[in-house]
DNA sequence: TTGTAGGCGTTATCAT
DNA sequence: ATGATAACGCCTACAA
């Protein structure tokens, strides 16, 4: 049990021929400081169990050689990492960005360090993603627009990890989980635009089956037949959530016999997509046709015009996500499912239908 | 050194009354197996030294149990965590998302996770992100945007982390780093301004004397000089690399008693501004104004007009940045600066300038 | 082909 | 107030 080169102390900073010129341990410090390990621990964990004048040489001699101690070692014997993972489907997009940045900042505030993934939204590879964050033992985990949702249930048992979804969009029975208010969102864009007078208003959505498209084009018919107004097929189509797509959508709304006057997208990226799709014809917004999002991404108000849609607090779910996500690794088993509040943002992509404005007679066909 | 409660195997998995039912461990599944743990460790290594029925047996109980061996736990063996630590400045800038990106899906090809860390632009915070991400023993460490730069040289013999940055704000001797082309990049839209025959050329840069910026603003104006055009102070004005402040500042070139015809920003943000101020004054662009940016956002392309812009391939920096820091976690010494080109990408929203077009001899003023 | 015996750098539990 | 000593879960000799 003896410790190993007495000569390497001294040299322990310099790469002194070493190729892993390994960080200082604690014994290190301890051999230094002239006492035990443990008392270089209790000294550096400001313990009051240790004579002031000690404590003060053990923090010199930490300071000095720049010791550090491992979070891995700790981790290894307190059995919890203080690490969180945080799983987005890419954080390229703006709406996993923003939520990010609202756990980071929370989990930071805790003392907690976030592993960043990539699911790309394959939900297989979602699955391998949160099962090598198990591997890393991180203490929980939040996955954004889950593309796994409802199958948790089974791997939760056995992960034996915590786990907050973020906007779920394959929701089942009893996961714990972050939700905007889709019905309502929707619902206040579509009062919107009807009390503007639209009658013929396009859904550009989703076509991968999300539940997040799934409700907000509920709401979208539910409105449309609260208002009397007949639901037609040919304006609701799919997109895939991006501006590319989004525009090819929109062209074909364009193509149609009768143009929409007003068309509500599934959310902000999508509304770039339709906004641009609509300029390139020559078509002005909102005086030809209405355009709305949801999300309110950092760009949106400073389109031209400024898009009316409604907004995500994305980072504050993030934040919520988090905090729920300590309550559950604390312990509490009563967290459940949060809603968040969808708020309409009303701002220059939207206007009074055409025909509302006085039409001429001509261009109403036939 | 006996084994704990024999009883204890069969109920594993089960949360049989103990407060945290800890994973299984290489132990217990040796148990099950009736062989000793190296055997376990080395079938699940697929080493040919174990007998096939008796790997396949181990490996069957591993995958029942849903056993996945602890990477704290052989990170603290093996000195080394397969972990890498990023710090951005916020996750919320798209520049940072892009290259966190890249960043992300290389470290995970190679089986790496990472740290996710925000450093708010605040140069302390950065230096102590950097040093817990060292505490938790990451093998390496990138950073974009560093408000530090220079000052890591000390830090770096301290840490003992191989660190590469990303578009180095403050960029010193030696360290390792990828940065974009901002003086070629630069310099292209200015030529291509100038060719398009503009004389009032303004550039809305930064107010923190980033490196980014220094050398953008430094491009412009020898590209100025080189076309024979004064510089003039009032024609070069200061924003943050935000939206909100560059509208402020588009709005005082906006006042100017002679407008510009065309205004070159530091960045796409910026841009995003401009435009804005620009449109809000009834202006058109580029009818009256040209507008460029740099960086080419995920929105630059769909704005109306869609941004004249210089491209940064920043997810491939990203990926380079995280190439560069394997090599350097492999023992390479070699691997210092590398440069990416900056590509300029013409779209709608330059012009030929006014004047060029013919301008009445009222409108020329004096 | 398999098992035994450390040791990685901490914290935790005892003594003293 | 401090020091032995034993885990934590894994890997890696070395021994059998």
């Amino acid at each position: 049990m003896f410790e190993k080169e007495p000569g390497r102390t001294a040299g322990l900073m310099h790469s002194a021929g070493q190729r892993a010129p390994r960080q200082p341990s604690i014994k290190d410090i301890a051999r230094l400081a002239h006492v035990s390990h443990p008392t270089v621990s209790r000294a550096l964990h400001n313990s009051p169990l240790v004579r002031p004048e000690t404590a003060e040489k053990i923090r010199r001699i930490a300071a000095e050689t720049g010791y550090r101690a491992s979070a891995v070692a700790r981790g290894l014997v307190t059995r919890q990492t203080r690490t969180v993972g945080l799983v987005v489907t890419t954080v390229s997009d703006p709406f996993a960005a923003e939520v990010a940045c609202g756990v980071e900042q929370t989990a930071n505030d805790y003392g907690y360090a976030v592993f960043l993934a990539d699911s790309n939204a394959d939900p297989k590879r979602e699955r391998s993603v949160v099962q090598e964050l198990a591997e890393r033992r991180v203490d929980g985990i939040i996955v954004t627009s889950s593309r796994v949702g409802a199958l948790y249930l089974p791997l939760l048992k056995q992960l034996n990890v915590p786990i907050v979804l973020v906007n779920d969009q394959f929701p089942g029975a009893f996961v714990h989980s972050v939700m905007i208010a889709n019905r309502a969102g929707s619902r206040a864009v579509m009062k919107h635009l009807i009390g503007l007078g639209h009658k013929r208003i396009a859904y550009i959505g989703d076509r991968n089956g999300y539940q997040s498209d799934v409700e907000r084009l509920a709401s979208y018919k539910q409105a449309l037949a609260e208002a009397g107004i007949e639901f037609d097929a040919k304006l609701a189509v799919k997109g895939n959530g991006g501006t590319a797509t989004a525009i090819k959508a929109m062209n074909g709304l364009l193509d149609l016999d009768r143009q929409p006057t007003a068309v509500c997208c599934y959310n902000d990226m999508t509304a770039l997509g339709a906004m641009r799709a609509i300029h390139a014809r020559g078509l002005r917004i909102p005086a030809d046709i209405s355009v709305t999002g949801f999300d309110d991404l950092f760009f949106s108000g400073y389109l031209d015009p400024p898009l009316t849609t409604v907004h995500q607090p994305m980072r504050r779910m993030g934040e919520i996500a988090m905090e729920n996500l300590f309550k559950l690794m604390s312990g509490e088993q009563s967290v459940a499912q949060a809603e968040v509040k969808a708020k309409l943002i009303v701002r220059g992509s939207t206007g009074k239908a055409k025909t509302a404005r006085g039409l001429t007679p001509k261009s109403r066909r036939r």
